[in-house]
DNA sequence: ATTATACTTAACCAAATGGTTAAATATAAT
DNA sequence: ATTATATTTAACCATTTGGTTAAGTATAAT
């Protein structure tokens, strides 16, 4: 039942740290994009593109087909889990003990 | 009512992405500690422990209090929430969208 | 067959990251 | 006053990261 295990959390946590992933992550929300429509709003070269989307799919956050020279990218809705159950699972414990060991600076004011 | 922004985002992200950052604060979720403490279970150097917590800290998921020589670092709990709502919207979108423009790789078996 | 389009790979570069050891600082203990 | 403890800062290093340009591959169009 364990979601995540420590090399898909740092994946997928790294993956998500630049913007620019992100962004790519959410125009896929809109579904599936080509290689050039994702580009398109990024002031930045193709094979930096290229090398996100790379670094997007080995962390299991997209998949892709092709269709003639056409590469169609989506989204691989489930691979945020484990990261969303790490975060969830911590936060309810935080939540248990709210305000029995956070220093004053933790205290909501 | 906009909990992130980017800046939040690359920060927390890139904290969670390091197992050796994930630990403390999971360590931390159990109470504050000295940084001797959190230390104790990597074989790591001191510094090494020092220049993580720095990290934690600048992107605002601990605190720390003095007491004599010792520090006592803490979890500063609503630090994880933007990049937790960031997540969640984007779930939320995909399981609208459930199974209409993901390839076929996408769909649950 | 030639050319254009979509995209990747290769080679390169600067800056950031995650670690190290050695030295510095601050407080506590003797 | 001296020494020990807790921790940081500084200087260094190798690796990774995120970008570039130039060249390569695959498909489509003429």
């Amino acid at each position: 039942m364990v979601k995540y295990n420590a090399d898909n959390l740092n994946d997928v946590f790294s993956v998500l740290s630049d913007p620019t992933r992100r962004s790519i992550i959410e125009q896929l929300s809109n579904g599936e994009r080509s290689v050039q429509e994702l580009a398109e709003p990024f002031d930045m070269s193709l094979p930096a593109i290229s090398k996100h989307l790379k670094v997007l799919e080995n962390a299991g956050l997209v998949t892709h087909r092709k269709e003639g020279r056409y590469r169609y990218y989506s989204i691989q809705p489930d691979a945020m889990d484990g990261a969303c159950e790490w975060m969830e699972t911590l936060k309810q414990v935080w939540a248990k003990f709210e305000g029995m060991f956070c220093c004053s600076k933790n205290k909501k004011q």
